[in-house]
RNA sequence: CGGGAAGUAGCGCAGGCCGGUAGCGCACCUGGUUUGGGACCAGGGGGUCGCAGGUUCGAAUCCUGUCUUCCCGACCA
């Protein structure tokens, strides 16, 4: 069983690429760090995103389209955001391809074709956007501004893994614009819980709540708050972004507007992310060594049939009474497929729907019409249980419900294990190296010193939590006073 | 971007050192028997060896370059 896949103890990084290959998220291509995503993959993007979207919009925002290219000028307007993807930006420098003189067959870059000026492939929309939102804004009337948009975006990376780290990726990008800071905040904060709720809710994935240090913030914002996971490699990964950017960007682009007293200023920014990398934290959060495991209120298929015939006079009986059980599930709003390709065996697809993590698996053989019952088998634990024909779809429904519950328990529980509290250098050096998760210890609240941590064990500071218990306590490095603790972590 | 490894049929691999025109398993196609945890029998199709050059009478094999992927590192909201 499970033959292809290789397991997380043997080799973890080679597990995670198995389960993403294996089982049809996504595949490599012929771009250097750019993936193709699946249509199984996809269809589970889509299910996130219609989830996220309705609560983008129940939280008062509206979809928008800003283009894929900025002009260098506009890049490098807010200095500390330009500076910090610098680094990582593709630019477009010419507009035309003419025909090898040399090759007939080749196509070169015609050299008389250079753009005027550069454009930056967005690695994220700040730029474009306010220095559209300056033509948006006059009054404290225009404003708040709610605006979200769903889009690629192109970050250069020396090294790539699938979802969690590829040179293009998919996410929404919120941003905001509002008439004072308190409401900017408040903004920022609320998207972060819209944030945490999606994936605790819906991924079946814990997060912890927090604000990154001044060393983990977005280049350009005064506060990024975040939410953390945890792998079951006991590393973290951070899940989404939600930043208070102040009015960095309005001064950048001069965007201004008249309060009720005709008095000018600044307008007050926020902007928030999630993107396809969560795809790779439900992947290492959930899974195990048969393949994928999905929560099942996201999942691309939450039930399926898998019939067992015998003989072929079975077949109509089986693919009749499926035809029933498939409709009574649908009416409750189960996604449900039958799948009664004869030249599989049942074997064969148990291990197949295993390695995509189909939540609930129903297996309808002769036997079970004539004992009117059938087995049904959940993906999370591998239990097996005969139930009953009569209220099937009712069954189906409170398992997949007990399944999202379950999910997210487990991984709450491997969670919390793995918040350990460190009062010494070498407890916290300990933790890291044997045992992993978030380690819980006193900073002193320097960047120099988080730097310093970084360099010796390769943790940094994942976040400061919200709502943080306040105790007095030393640096675990320097030793110098500090009033909280921290959660450090390697890191994805 | 630095170090290491890999690329031969859809997938996984052998062949390479000692150049002579490509092989195995699975998958696929046809027919049949099957079907409660990755079925079996018989017959059959498919690749010119990542790509581009070079050496040679002849290159999967030797040489050079290049692309892609994996692992480690540096880098990274």
């Amino acid at each position: 069983m499970s033959k292809e896949i290789t397991s997380r103890e043997k080799d973890y990084s080679q597990w995670y690429n198995d389960l993403i290959l294996k089982g049809e998220l996504a595949d490599y291509s012929a771009v250097r760090g750019c993936m193709v995503i699946k249509p199984y993959g996809f269809s589970l993007w889509e299910n996130m995103r219609d989830v996220l979207d309705k609560m983008f919009k129940d939280t008062g925002h509206q979809n928008a389209y800003f283009p894929l290219f900025v002009p260098k000028s506009l890049f490098e307007a807010e200095e500390k955001n330009a500076e910090g993807f610098a680094k990582e930006c593709a630019v477009v420098t010419h507009y035309r391809l003419k025909t090898d003189p040399e090759n007939k067959s080749k196509l070169i870059v015609d050299p008389e074709a250079r753009l005027e000026e550069e454009l930056i492939v967005r690695p994220t929309s700040e730029a474009i956007i306010w220095n559209t939102y300056k033509g948006w804004i006059q009054s404290y009337r225009d404003l708040p501004i709610l605006v979200n948009q769903w889009a690629n975006v192109v970050r250069w990376e020396m090294r790539t893994r699938l979802f969690l780290r590829t040179a293009e990726f998919l996410w929404q990008e919120g941003h905001t614009a509002h008439a004072t800071k308190a409401e900017a905040i408040e903004e920022t904060e609320r998207m972060l819980h819209v944030y945490a709720t999606f994936a605790e809710e819906y991924m079946a994935l814990p997060v912890v709540r927090g604000v990154k240090s001044a060393n983990e913030r977005f280049a350009g914002a005064e506060d990024t708050y975040c939410i953390e996971a945890m792998m079951q490699d006991g590393k973290a990964l951070q899940a989404g972004t939600s930043h208070f950017l102040g009015q960095n960007f309005a001064k950048a682009f001069d965007v201004k507007f008249a309060d009720k007293d005709n008095k000018l200023d600044y307008v007050w920014a926020t902007s928030w992310g999630v993107s396809t990398r969560l795809i790779g934290a439900l992947v290492m959060a959930h899974s195990d060594d048969d393949g994928l495991v999905m929560p099942p209120r996201i999942a691309p298929l939450q039930a399926v049939i898998v019939p067992v015939y015998k003989g072929e006079e079975s077949k109509p009986v089986i693919d009749a009474k499926a035809a029933e059980i498939m409709m009574e599930l649908k009416a409750l709003g189960v996604s449900v497929k039958y799948d009664r390709d004869d030249s599989k065996r049942p074997g064969w697809k148990f291990a197949e729907y295993e390695m995509k993590g189909v939540p609930v698996r129903i297996a309808l053989g002769q036997r079970d019409i004539e004992n009117n019952q059938v087995e049904v088998a959940r993906r999370d634990t591998k239990e097996k249980n005969t139930v009953s024909l009569e209220g099937i779809s009712t069954y189906v429904k409170e398992l997949l419900e007990d399944i999202q519950v379950a999910m997210f328990n487990k991984a709450k529980n491997f969670r919390d294990a793995h918040i350990t509290k460190a009062d010494t250098w070498d407890e916290f050096v300990k933790v890291l190296d044997e045992k992993g998760g978030f380690v819980a210890a006193h900073w002193d609240g320097t960047p120099e010193t988080e730097e310093e941590i970084k360099g010796k064990t390769k943790a940094t500071i994942r976040c400061i939590p919200l709502g943080n218990e306040q105790e007095d306590g030393k640096c675990i490095l320097t030793g110098k006073p500090s009033k909280e603790r921290v959660l450090f972590a390697r890191a994805y």
